[in-house]
DNA sequence: CTTTTGACAGTCC
DNA sequence: CGGACTGCCAAAA
């Protein structure tokens, strides 16, 4: 269907199935090309369908979020994955501050294998 | 057709 | 170990 190529990032990330997170560069290679990752972030960005395009789902590479999550905010990610069966983890935890920020995806778990 | 921007990623110092 | 830079590719103006 000659479909562009941020076209083919939209089906690749709603088959993310729930429970498990893909990186944006992992969404790329299956999109066809590893190094479009900034392509996928930019066509998430554009969020054409929410509610069906997880895009909390999608994380960097290191199990971080977007600066500028369009769900409600950062803590709203880690509460939507929490709540498929994601489990997080402090980036070293120092001490107590455990503030939204800082929270990562414990890819080395949950991240999605296709 | 050329230029600019962009939810990244990997490498270098 | 941490911060900064570049590289890659595509879509929009």
């Amino acid at each position: 269907m000659a479909e562009s190529f941020s076209s083919k990032v939209y089906e690749v990330v709603r088959r993310i199935p729930a429970g498990s997170v893909a990186t944006y560069g992992q969404v790329a290679a299956l999109a066809g090309n590893p190094r479009n990752a900034r392509i996928v972030g930019y066509a998430l960005h554009e969020n054409p369908e929410p509610g069906v395009i997880p895009c909390h789902r999608v994380v960097f590479r290191d199990g971080s979020m977007a600066p500028g999550f369009a769900f409600g905010g950062p803590e709203r990610q880690r509460e939507l994955l929490e709540g498929e069966g994601v489990g997080f983890v402090p980036p070293v935890s120092e001490r107590g501050n455990a503030g939204a920020e800082g929270w990562l995806v414990d890819l080395s778990r949950f991240q999605w294998q296709a």
